[in-house]
This record gives C-alpha cells, structure tokens and sequence, in this order.
DNA sequence: TGATTAATTAACCATGTGGTATATTAAATG
DNA sequence: CATTTAATATACCACATGGTTAATTAATCA
C-alpha cells in the first residue's frame, strides 16, 4: 500500500464520529469490543464492523485473550496524516480570514 | 455544523486521491475547473462532483469570473483537522515502533 | 457436557460515492 | 443572432457504507 493508499483509508477511516470516539476510548488504554461498544446506542456487529474499517487503516490492532480481543491504539498513520497536513500550515497562518479572527479575538478579550 | 460535523465532511473530502490533488494544486493558487481537471483522466463532471465535495467541506470557495469559476483554496478546515490529530501527537511520538524507526534511521545514516 | 460470554459472520436494506454520457445554463465573441 | 467556451445538472450505473437481525464460532465455566 503506498501512501496515498494509506491517507485514503486513514481519512476515510476517521471520516466518522463513531469512530474517532472509538480511537478516543483507546487513547485511554486498551479496551475489549463490548468495552468500546458500551457508550453507543448501536448494536455490536456495528461497532465490530467500525473496528474492522479501523484495524484496515492500522489504526489499530487486536490482540487475543481467551474470549476477549483487546483493541490497540496504533497512532502511526495519525501521524501521516499529520505530516500531510502539516503542507498547508503555511497557508492557514498567513491567511487574512485567520488575521482578521485573531483580531477580533483580540478586540473581544480587551472588551472583557 | 458543529466541530464533529466539521471533521466528518472533512476527512470524507481529503479521503480521495483526486480530491487531494485538486488541493495541492490550488496551494499553488487561484484556478478554474477546466485548469483543475486538466491533468486527470475523467470527465468534466466528475471533477464538478469533487469540487462540489471540496466545497460543501469548507476547502475551497467559488468565485465568479464570466464564464469561469475560479476555486481558491480554503485552509481553514485543515486546521481544524491538524488540531485534532495534535492529540495523538503525544502517542507516536512515545511509542516504542516509532522510536525503532528513528533508531534505525540513525543507524543507516551513520552507515553511508 | 451444557450453558454462558465475547465477538464475528451472513444476509439484508437504505443511502452515499465515484464514475459515465448527455443535456442544459450562462457568458463571451464572431 | 449564432457559436463557442466554461461549467453544472440530470439520469443512470456499479459498488461501498452504515446500520439491522439472526446465526455462528470460540473460549470459559458450572
């Protein structure tokens, strides 16, 4: 897989907010598929198919502990897609309409 | 649309090689479709279609200029994006396989 | 062995995505 | 006014996504 392949599934990936929460719990530490489920109001073949779309990322990894498969954190391609994004900070912190919010940042904190 | 929203439509955007192009190109500056869909092998359309995508996440704006549509690329969401993977950052750069990788790269260095 | 628990698989459904070809709108120009 | 150019709209297609329920696998435990 190059790396425009793995930015495809890694943004893909993320492109949920079911499972960035998920990678959110795992920030925590490792976690069990029923653990991860528990704050969803959704049922577990969902959330085992959302970690599936994670693990082909390689957001993650799942190990094996009896009945348990404990999910790993894998921030690596987090930070490809850093790096990737990182190309276009020069653009976001020369841009007038980020000027001007920090302006009026300003001109609302000196108004406190 | 709130932040969660925002990250949604967003990384759905950037998920796509082609659309990813289109942005570097307009890094580049100001251009109109016809310009943008220059170097793809696709039809009209389906560039309108990614523009449209790129748009509706906040990327770029459309213009007006007779005939023409010139995009400009809009920054503003990448940040948003930068800002949430900033909250890993503190995982790859512990963990132990990224660590590997520099030792390694320090070794081949001292190699050549 | 039988029952329970953890998780995945399979089959299905509605909707979204990425592409096509063709038709249409809108502005500039001969 | 007719033509060309730039771009979007429409209608269609194949396939992916995000969810469901029901069935199945795999391991533990009584």
């Amino acid at each position: 897989m190059d790396k425009s392949d793995q930015l495809d599934v890694a943004f893909a990936a993320l492109a949920n907010p079911t499972r960035r929460a998920i990678l959110a719990h795992l920030a925590q530490g490792e976690a069990t598929v029923n653990a991860l489920a528990e704050p969803f109001d959704m049922s577990l073949p969902a959330i085992s198919k959302h970690i599936r779309v994670l693990e082909n990322a390689g957001l993650i990894t799942r190990g094996r502990d009896a009945q348990f498969r404990p999910c790993t954190l894998n921030a690596r391609p987090l930070k490809v897609v850093a790096d990737w994004t990182d190309q276009y900070r020069h653009i976001w912190v020369t841009r007038f309409d980020v000027m001007n919010e920090i302006l009026l940042t300003m001109k609302e904190t000196s108004d406190e």
